[in-house]
DNA sequence: GAAATTCTGAATGTATACAAAAAGTATACA
DNA sequence: TGTATACTTTTTGTATACATTCAGAATTTC
């Protein structure tokens, strides 16, 4: 899915393009919504997109009300669709939430994966380290996203999935920035998180679900610590002057 | 919502009906999914439908979109739709995911409910009380679900939700038959889950957290008690001549 | 007679015209 | 100036005709 994604100028995102289809539409927005190239709670409007993507308004509308089943956009009667919003009430429910379904979501993994969902999973952690290679925040993220997600399909759990799936939503939203590392202490973030990816993939692999569990927790925390230190930087230099003459002397 | 529910007769469910709105079309076909009139796994046919609700197929197709959103029913490009099956992976995977699920948001629900929906969950109750005490086993599995469904809400955590919305659509068709009291211990049993839910809303409406979570272990106890027992009947009596004698004795 | 192929029909999928609802704008009046 | 109201515009919702797809029947071929 990532290995194919679809690409076209970004410049060209507001001129109606060459007929697409249905289902490249659906992913088309998705990819737009998970990467916040469409921004949380910013409007959708059905005939200009249908007009974008060169469909009619009957299937547009269609693909709008699949997002929306899926928690990518919410829609009102008589009133349009939305890309669904981040809050601060939202974020509170995603930190306490995520940990307990990725955790069981893996141990399921471990315990129900099929070789090909595991080649799957190879796949896209091939991709992933490839973003990061290529310091390509966004690929990254959307590969990360892919990665998390062929785990729950082998959890084989419908019920499960649903939460994941919106879990992963507003993780990857979140999370959209984080791949760029701004330094060296990042880098080596980054790094790790492939790693665990790794150690993931192996103990799934072998069936280990406590392994698989345990894991997930740990890059959890690893995750928690970068979207929290994201959202809580280190506070600005109270000396400015002293900054200034810094700046000065460069 | 239960309490205003749509009332037709059930011979005309195959004849056209007078206009209906799309809302209230939706609300139809969730409940005749839920009560297992519909059964899993049977085909809907979308032009047939929209004759029936005496609406066009696109708003037809709509809902029915909706309804695969949620987990109602499963469609297939080209190929349809059909109500959601439940095979013995599916029950499987409830009886393993449910008490996690639901114990989760009862917790939340203690701690986050407003007035206004601890009312709501206490006429949920009493739709329940009143179609068990009337014997009516179709109209309290759907008290039931509603009940739960409120729960749900209150816990406002959309993650969790869209797990409980799948749970509590298996359920509510797995338990459609166990409000109808076969025994004098079946119909203690019901009594005790109705004791379960006012004591559920004592502790959400204290805010007591642990306990209301406990609580719905407790309550999941015995549902899957209920459950298993259906599932799992007592044999067949192996003495086939003395039942029998005991018949004609009658 | 069995297998493959071509029809045929019944369903789903799409486009478009029209209806209804909401939002925005201008005007009248206090 | 501020408010209310009627009108206009924009956007969403619905019906319907047409296109496409798929499954099964009929036909052909070996």
């Amino acid at each position: 899915m990532y290995t194919k994604s679809i690409h076209y100028d970004v410049i060209d995102v507001n001129l109606a393009m060459r007929k697409m289809t249905k289902d490249e539409c659906l992913d088309d927005l998705k990819h737009r919504i998970l990467s916040t190239d469409l921004a949380p709670g910013s409007d959708l409007d059905e005939t200009a997109l249908a007009e974008h993507y060169g469909i009619s308004r009957t299937p547009m509308r269609e693909v709008l009300h699949r997002l929306a089943g899926a928690g990518y956009i919410s829609s009102t009667e008589n009133r349009g669709s939305k890309v669904a919003s981040m809050d601060i009430g939202t974020m509170r429910t995603f930190f306490q939430t995520a940990p307990m379904i990725y955790a069981n979501i893996a141990s399921l993994a471990a315990e129900a994966r099929t070789g090909p969902q595991l080649e799957d999973l190879k796949a896209a952690q091939r991709a992933f380290t490839n973003a990061t290679a290529a310091n390509d925040a966004q690929a990254a993220a959307l590969a990360n996203h892919h990665f998390h997600a062929v785990i729950g399909q082998m959890a084989h759990n419908p019920y499960l999935v649903a939460s994941l799936g919106r879990l992963l939503i507003d993780h990857t939203r979140l999370s959209q920035r984080f791949y760029r590392p701004a330094s060296e202490e990042e880098e080596r973030r980054i790094e790790k998180a492939g790693e665990q990816h790794d150690a993931m993939i192996s103990a799934i692999e072998a069936y280990e679900a406590p392994l698989a569990l345990d894991l997930s927790l740990q890059h959890w925390d690893l995750s928690r610590d970068r979207m929290e230190r994201y959202v809580r930087p280190d506070p600005l230099p109270v000396d400015v002057v002293s900054l200034k003459d810094h700046r000065n002397a460069v």
